[in-house]
DNA sequence: TGCTATCATGAACCCCGTTCAGTAGGGGGT
DNA sequence: ACCCCCTACTGAACGGGGTTCATGATAGCA
């Protein structure tokens, strides 16, 4: 059977991955060990890594998900969302620091996994990113109807960024524990703030 | 001599935090090792122990000088600034950007060192933060008069989690490099667009 | 000088990611 | 049905890292 063995190491594949990423959730990207791994998944601690490379593409893999499912919320936020494009971009970066809060230590795996130096990031991260890059673009081209595309671009990105800054700080343990309400708040401000003398 | 203990230990303790600054000056904190310490200061790898309680003792004892050298930074270009209270958040952004992307290992070791979960962040660290805020709230105040102090901190906290998260999204590999001069656009477009419309 | 309390030392411990020689198992030929 | 061979799985072992602690060195004091 040539295609046996190709099944069950999708199978354990998908296994280490859903495994991983319940451990990350629960306890954060440090807490992740291979041998955690092994002994959940009921396999020797070598069959990881005839499946993975390394541990850091399963957390790739998770990663991967993540993002996912980070793109589907935005997406959900800006479904539900009123037609002012303003009020939709404040809905989303509402919605991004909702995901972030609700799943804090997967949110933060996405960014601390290292990457080896050179390497370029893989596809499907610039793929979400490019998606969640759209979903802010629209609206800021009817705010700014007059930029040219490669400005609307660089403020696209600048505001995906000053939103992820505002969580990222806001979430962060060492500030002291800002309120949920004010990072809100602080995102609202920011986008209302900014969107308001186009 | 009951000082010579104590006098030997403090030039040990502030010969391996140069040591440990100029390692993740150049290598980043992961290449950090406490072996290298020791043989670099030519001390036993215990002797580390005897001064530091672990290594993280050290990057935290780096990261204070770190975070002092670019408050120095940004407080100088705030010197150097017009009297325009908007130029003078545009010229400090930027002076914090140049700051990163000059000293991008050790700036990344701010943010990078893990805390113990639910241990609170070292005083120094909440003063120096709250210098740096001091220095937005400052030029905030003038531009926006009518609001009260309560938003005057919000906006503060907001702007410069903006700012940070432009560049540290900007200065992100995995973000396939974005040229400086767009990081520098980025953050004028920000804060001048946020500030067009008190 | 000898005694003792204190300090410095680095080999050893434990944890962890990764590897690879050894083994089990299944498919195909007789 | 039997055996052989090749593949894939296994987990003990390796190397590297932070931290500890029994031991040896040292300095102060009588």
């Amino acid at each position: 059977m040539a295609g046996k063995v190709a099944e069950r190491r999708a199978a354990l594949r998908e296994n280490l991955i859903i495994i991983a990423e319940k451990r990350i959730a629960s306890d954060g990207l440090s807490a992740l060990r291979a041998r955690d791994l092994a002994s959940d998944a009921g396999c020797a601690l070598g069959a990881i890594y005839n499946v993975f490379g390394d541990l850091t593409d399963i957390v790739l893999a998770v990663n991967a998900r993540t993002f996912h499912r980070l793109g589907a919320d935005v997406a959900a936020a800006l479904a539900d969302a009123p037609q002012d494009p303003v009020e939709q971009l404040v809905v989303m970066a509402q919605a991004y620091h909702c995901f972030a809060a609700a799943n804090l230590h997967s949110w933060r795996a996405l960014f601390d996994v290292e990457r080896a130096p050179g390497e370029a990031a893989p596809d499907w991260y610039l793929q979400e990113m490019g998606q969640l890059f759209a979903y802010i673009s629209d609206p800021l081209a009817v705010i700014f109807p007059n930029r040219d595309p490669q400005e609307l671009a660089l403020l696209t990105r600048a505001l995906f960024s000053s939103v992820h800054g505002i969580v990222l700080l806001g979430l962060d343990g060492a500030s002291a524990g800002v309120p949920s309400d004010d990072i809100d708040k602080m995102i609202a401000l920011v986008l209302r703030q900014f969107a308001s003398n186009p």
